[in-house]
Order: structure tokens, then C-alpha cells, then sequence
DNA sequence: CCTACCGATCGGTAGG
DNA sequence: CCTACCGATCGGTAGG
């Protein structure tokens, strides 16, 4: 995986810790070990304080990863309604909600990385609520397919396996892409919104 | 994600743990709680022994993981040898490689899930050396979309990101498929082939 | 296969 | 923000 930018924090920040800085650093540890596999002394350390001092900016290790993937739907959620907004074809619809999810795959990549593997860690209730988050917004992208197959721009069979093996290429993105690598993010995200018109069976566009 | 089948050992078996008993049981919990989020007491209670008595099988935890993701990538490499042997059409390599290797991950949902989360997790040597047999198998397929364009049959303007993109569509089908699901295994692979051709914009096959 | 037990580390609290 | 410390649990060993 490409290096994640772990946070080294200058000294004069030691005095001035925020819960955002403590939820950063969290969020870069969990992309890179797992939120198992990292410790909060680990969070403490990156920060450059003891680890009985994180508490008080959070309340909670099981609370970090709460926050993060929280956030990280709501984001998800807010580029979807923004980028379908008004747009009727369902090519330019799948276009469209494809590209900005592609995006924020290469742009928010520790956010990805620890959604797609740690949401199973949450505990109840969170596990049920942001599961079930996870579940509307993969159904809001199936429901654009189906609306393309109904108005004949598509041909997919299944617009079940369509929208899961967009959504999962797409999540992958987050594994492999570098910011200083060949391909910006826009031409990432370009790629990948053909690629999934052409899964669904698109006209080549 | 759907049950995998946890398993519940009969009460003769609590006498006859061997090895391989000791590899599923752990195979089936790193693959629902992850590695880091397993406990080797978790792996005992599951065959209906002690903690220490496990040691009698198994050399260590790490240990367990190694074998597991050892194991899993000999047989995703023994499959694709076997399917693209013989066969010289890029189209009909790719379409056989891609539909093995998704079959293989309906099929072995539990190693799918491990290899995928945990591989990281693994520590030297065992995390270069197949993080390194990993990279291989990627860049064969990525071979056979370097031929396919070449030849002219595959229009896709990167095989790099194709070939991500159609490994892990793939992968994703661990995440969800179930036996006694509406599809069965070998037509999802039939579709998900097909996705793969679409995404390198072979002639619609 | 077991009981007994090891040092290390876990997330978190008390109290200042 | 710190030191001191908590009970619980971790992976693993000794010895039978």
C-alpha cells in the first residue's frame, strides 16, 4: 500500500492537542494497522502525549472509529445527492455518482481503507445504524441502474452484481493510488465512471 | 456479510483436534473478526479444548495466518495456470482467468475475506514474500490485458488500473455471496467475466 | 489433553 | 497536561 502520511507533529503542537488532531491521528493509524491492531498508546505517541491524556479529547477508543466512519458516510452521502442533483439520463446519473465516489476513494483514502475494513468492528449500536447507512447507499446506486435497464440505456442482467462490483472497484482505488503517482485523482475517477458503464452495458460514451 | 458457517464441533471431535481442525477454526474467525480482533482462546473454545492445549497443533497465532494466506495464494496461482493453459485468445484467457478467480472467491469466501484484510497484518519475512507472490498474480492478469491490447481485441487505455479494478470487483463477491443464495457461484463468475471484457472493451462476448 | 502460571500489554480511571 | 495505577486479557510456556 502507499504510504499514508503518518503524522509527525511538530513540538509546539504538543501543547495544543485537539479531539480533531487525536481523531487524525487515530484515522491514519487505523487505515494502516487496523483499528484492532492499533493501540491508543499508539495515538498518544504519534501525538507526542501520554496516553491518559487523550482522554481528554475523546471518550473512547470504540468512539474514534465511530466518528470516523460516521463522517466518512455522511461525506459519501452529501457527493452523491450533489453530483446526481438534477440530472435525469441515467448514463450521465451512473456517470456521475461514480466518478465522485472514485474521487473521494483516491482523495480520502485512510477513510476508505478503514470503512471498508473496520465498520464489522463497530459495536452495538453503531454497527446496526452505520451498516445499515452503508446498505441505503449502495441501494441508491443500484437504483440508478435499474432506472437506466427501465429506460433501455442499459443492459446489464443483474443490476445487483453491477452496482456491487462498481462500488467495490471503485473502494479499491483507495489501496493503490498516489498523489504524486502518473494519474491524478480527476483521471482515476474519469477511468473508472467508463468502467462502470461499460459494466452496466452503457453505449460507449 | 452473510454466516460463514462458525464452526460447532460435535462432542466426539473434542478428542480428535488435529492441525487442520485448528487452521478452519481460526480461518473462520479471522475472516469474521479479522486477525488482530481474534483471540487464540476464541480459536480453543471454538474446538471445545484449552488455550494450551492448541500449542499442541500449532507453533504460534502468526503462524496460523501465514499457513492460511500460504495456502490461499497456491491455490488462486494453480487455478489461473490451470484455466489460461493452452489458450492463446486474449479474450478467452481473460474471460477464464477472471471467471476461476471470481468462482474461487464465491467458492472460499473465508480465505477470500483474510487475504484481503489481513495480509498486512502478517510480519517478516512472511509479509514481503507474499505481499511480493500477491503483486505477481496481478501483474499476470495484467499480462493478459497488455496482450489483449496489443492484439488489438482489448481497447482499455490502462491495464494497470483494469486489472485492479477487475481483481477486486472479484474479491468483493466474498463480501456477500451465499450458497443458497438466488445465483449460484458459477453464475456469478459467469457474470463477473463478463463484467471484466466489458471493462477492457473487448467486443461484447 | 489438562491446570497453573508467566510477563506484557490492553483500554481506561483516579487524582492532581 | 502528567504520574500512578486498575482489572482484564493477551499470546504463550512449564510441567505433568
Amino acid at each position: 500500500m502507499a504510504p499514508l502520511g503518518t503524522q509527525t507533529v511538530p513540538a509546539r503542537a504538543r501543547h495544543t492537542v485537539t479531539s480533531e488532531a487525536v481523531l487524525d491521528a487515530a484515522l491514519t493509524l487505523f487505515a494502516v494497522r487496523g483499528y484492532h491492531g492499533t493501540a491508543v498508546s499508539q495515538v498518544a505517541e504519534t501525538l507526542g502525549i501520554r496516553t491518559p491524556s487523550l482522554y481528554n479529547h475523546m471518550r473512547s477508543k470504540r468512539e474514534l472509529l465511530e466518528t470516523i466512519i460516521e463522517r466518512t458516510l455522511d461525506g459519501v452521502e452529501a457527493d452523491f445527492e450533489e453530483a446526481v442533483r438534477g440530472v435525469s439520463d441515467p448514463v450521465e446519473r451512473l456517470r456521475r455518482a461514480t466518478r465522485i465516489y472514485a474521487l473521494r476513494q483516491a482523495t480520502h483514502r485512510r477513510e476508505a481503507l478503514v470503512v471498508n475494513r473496520d465498520t464489522r468492528s463497530l459495536e452495538e449500536p453503531a454497527l446496526s445504524t452505520l451498516q445499515a447507512r452503508r446498505r441505503n447507499q449502495e441501494h441508491a446506486l443500484r437504483a440508478v441502474i435499474v432506472d437506466g435497464i427501465r429506460s433501455g440505456a442499459f443492459t446489464v442482467e443483474s443490476p445487483e452484481l453491477a452496482s456491487f462490483a462498481i462500488r467495490e472497484m471503485c473502494v479499491s482505488i483507495a489501496r493503490w493510488f498516489r498523489a504524486d503517482g502518473a494519474r491524478s485523482a480527476e483521471q482515476v475517477a474519469d477511468e473508472y465512471s467508463a468502467f462502470a458503464l461499460q459494466i452496466v452495458g452503457a453505449s460507449r460514451g
